[in-house]
DNA sequence: CTGTATCCTGCCGGATACTG
DNA sequence: CAGTATCCGGCAGGATACAG
């Protein structure tokens, strides 16, 4: 059966578990690609902004509040002028960010498999 | 720099790399969900409604539109009365929901330190 | 530099009704 | 059962201005 392991305390499938949250701050549009940047090194906010090419100061500020509030990144204000400010992975978010990782480059290395579904997908649909 | 091996043909941090796009479906607020479900066994549309707690018919469908589209998911249409549809993962499909589903084991089993972390920055924001 | 505050628009996604 | 079609409200998220 689909769990039969259910004696979980947390199931991320239910609607109102808090697991579901987390696991969208972690996946969401800009939090993987945050988790997955700051795995090889810590960043500042623009530094950030730079790798992870796109993004608004007000989503990677978003998405940094809600990744720090979930104990997934530290945030590390240095009290200098002008001001700076690392981010950082805790241990957690460090496994985190390593699995997303594997995902990321499974995806990337596996681009011309999905190019080509794309293609005979559409193909098979083109005439619509 | 932060990648010294960018011979990569696909980045999915630019943002105009098709990586993106298919990462976001795979990592999507359902397409991580679907996934992890499918991982299993394989499931009939409705079954797969009920398995992922929330999702609307019409969100389920875009979802597997979009996974079919990528070569993640399969659609298996069995002319029947009355009718009936399995999907079921593809052999990539089930490489990106394994990966899935160790971040959701993790983050499943970490959630204590989620909460606790939670807890800890809304109180030192508490006065806010 | 490191962010917040505000405004505004598009589209995400839920509800409902309908088709095969 | 397995979906598509349509409507539409809310909010994700971009642009801009401003603050410390």
């Amino acid at each position: 059966m689909a769990s039969d392991t259910d004696d979980l305390a947390f199931d991320v499938f239910s609607r109102q578990c808090p697991s579901r949250s987390t696991l969208e701050h972690a996946t969401g549009r800009w939090g993987s690609l945050t988790l997955g940047a700051l795995y090889e090194e810590s960043l500042r906010f623009n530094e950030l902004r730079r790798r992870v090419d796109g993004v608004s100061e007000k989503m990677l500020s978003q998405t940094l509040h809600a990744l720090e509030r979930d104990g997934l990144v530290l945030r590390e204000a240095q009290p200098v002028n002008p001001p700076r400010v690392d981010y950082e992975l805790t241990p957690l978010g460090r496994e985190v960010a390593g699995k997303l990782l594997g995902l990321i480059h499974l995806v990337e290395g596996r681009m011309d498999d999905v190019l080509a579904a794309r293609t005979r997908y559409d193909e098979a649909r083109g005439g619509r």
